[in-house]
DNA sequence: ATGAAAGCGCTAACAA
DNA sequence: TTGTTAGCGCTTTCAT
């Protein structure tokens, strides 16, 4: 029952009777080794349970550890989710293993995992940059061979491989499609902080929708919210206005839930539509959730591979990816707007 | 732009003008050093920015890594994403990282990750152990004073702490709800394996509760399905049969949003349903979503308090924690049976 | 308050 | 085919 020490190479050598070298070289299938000792040296790792310490091996080997690291806001999100299993099925063939955490958006916590990641050595660096965060400490990493990708955003402070979806044009398609069933007054329910790099590009969409149909920006039906509730609660205010909007436009997945729960709860279905990410349940609703659908499998595929074939030596510049939304049409857009035939 | 090697601590040593070990007391706070040469080293690290290498400390200090190893079956899934939050939540104020990995519910991938994580000499280990795999291997690292927890489902071929929902008594209380509002006839669909821990478990409390009301147990309307797809093909089949359940009990969340989607699509919004697992967007169909619903945050953090409590030295008898499921009566539960007045 | 030497577990480079 | 030596970057131990 004592916490006894693990067994390294040399015990697995001494219960042989050979080398630590001739260990290592059965377990790395290194140098030429006799189908005997080989044997010996197998039963014997069996016998005593012997698992090589991988990062022994690291420290002498050099170089970068088998590790990437992964930052990305909250672990229970869906979209990070899924970026973070098209990674993980990507490299894992490699033989890479996930280091990953959450920043919760907090600069601080966001440095803190890079750094802890760069002292592990990892071998690529992912990273959903925080608003207000600082990447140029990342330079001489990256110089020196590392791979680092910017995930859903470009990153402040250093030149390197982003992969974003292509926001502006993916929110003028979803708006435009309300404005095509008649809606003038649409409301944008964006989420925090205002800041965000995904907020602003989806903003900019809204609003080049909204200029290419002469409809004026007007700021009081443009709001904001950083979760569920708050977006509940913001909905809520948009349509409590004396002008309420008729339509409205959700800046991403959980600001959809919000408004969304909160139509259902005060049964104001007549009111359109059109949410920035696919959420699950979306053709489940009544009307059924019209969305600019992302492509969190196709982003996080394109960041993998682009960091391998860095890993590899492409010295490329540094390129930014936009991969494309999908305009998802399912009803909740086509709620007739007032004084509309419905389209 | 060489790739050069980066700094160590001989390198700031030899910087300041004094000896590497002077440089690792400032660092980590060990001995005592003059204000002066403190001064210098911070200097030299910050110029050279120099990152100390985690792994080459490990090495030195012997003892487990600052790291925990966390396999699930797939990191897209937002039970499994909100489980790992929590974890993440409680064991980073000890200063711990995750190691995560998808196993995809295959015994293979778990145990290729389980013995990578052990490789690296993680501080815990907890998984979410796969139908038809053996966790005997882990038993030497478990009295070697390693800490592991199964998650959501109990391992085989090893004592240890397991942290489980209450899924007989949920399910039990969900059918009972729908017995309660008249129907006799009610559907399961399950998810797979057979051998799911958690499918044995809520059947059987699914049949407890049909005992308790005298309706026999009907195979033929017991069913299962691996994902959305497979369950709403697996809801359309129960339906279509010539005496057909007018109520369905949903095993897991992906298979209620099959479930729900197919319902949704073939407009038969009569048949009652309730569902094991919350899902977003529940309470915003039409009838909202009744469901038993988990609690994956206190899951985790169940888990990671027990796992610390391990590492400093608790060693009571393995423990099976199970954390309470909560009814969440939204509506549609209650869906009329025919011939019943709606309760 | 600081340093020198040894060693953690492993492998590179050489020898035998 | 196998072993020996040295050393990865760090910390421990013991000196000074």
């Amino acid at each position: 029952m004592a916490a006894n020490r693990r067994p390294t190479l040399a015990d697995v050598a001494r219960e042989v009777g050979v080398s630590a070298k001739t260990v290592s070289r059965v377990l790395n299938e290194d140098g030429p080794v006799s189908a005997q000792t080989r044997k010996h040296v197998l039963a014997a790792v069996a016998k005593l349970g012997f698992q090589p310490n991988l990062m022994a091996r690291n420290i002498r080997v050099g170089g970068p550890d088998t590790t990437i690291g992964l930052v990305i806001p909250d672990l229970a999100n869906p979209f990070f989710g899924a970026v973070a299993r098209a990674i993980e099925d990507t490299v894992r063939e490699r033989g890479l293993t996930l280091l990953m955490g959450s920043s919760a958006d907090d600069p601080d916590r966001e440095r803190a995992l890079t750094d802890k990641f760069l002292a592990r050595r990892v071998s690529i660096l992912f990273v959903v940059p925080s608003v207000g965060a600082d990447h140029s400490h990342l330079k001489s990493h990256r110089t020196a061979g590392l791979p680092v990708i910017f995930l859903d955003r470009p990153g402040a402070g250093l030149a390197t491989d982003s992969i974003v979806s292509s926001n502006r044009a993916g929110a003028h398609d979803g708006v435009a499609h309300l404005i095509a069933h008649g809606h003038r007054r649409i409301g944008f329910v964006g989420d925090l902080p205002l800041k965000l790099y995904t907020r602003r590009e989806r903003l900019a969409g809204y609003r080049s929708a909204l200029q290419e149909a002469d409809i004026p920006y007007d700021r009081s039906i443009v709001i904001n919210a950083h979760d569920q509730q708050g977006a509940e609660a913001a909905t809520s205010r948009l349509l409590d206005l004396a002008d309420p909007p008729t339509a409205l436009f959700a800046g991403n997945n959980i600001v959809a839930l919000g408004i969304v729960a909160e139509l259902a709860r005060s049964k104001r279905k007549h009111v359109a539509v059109v949410a920035f990410d696919d959420v699950s349940l979306a053709e489940a609703l009544e009307p059924a959730l019209t969305v600019v659908a992302q492509d969190p499998e196709e982003i996080g595929r394109t960041a993998a591979t682009t960091a391998l074939s860095r890993l590899d030596g492409d010295r490329s510049r540094a390129r930014t990816i936009t991969v494309p939304t999908r305009l998802i049409v399912r009803g909740s857009g086509e709620q007739p707007a007032p004084g509309t035939r419905g389209a």
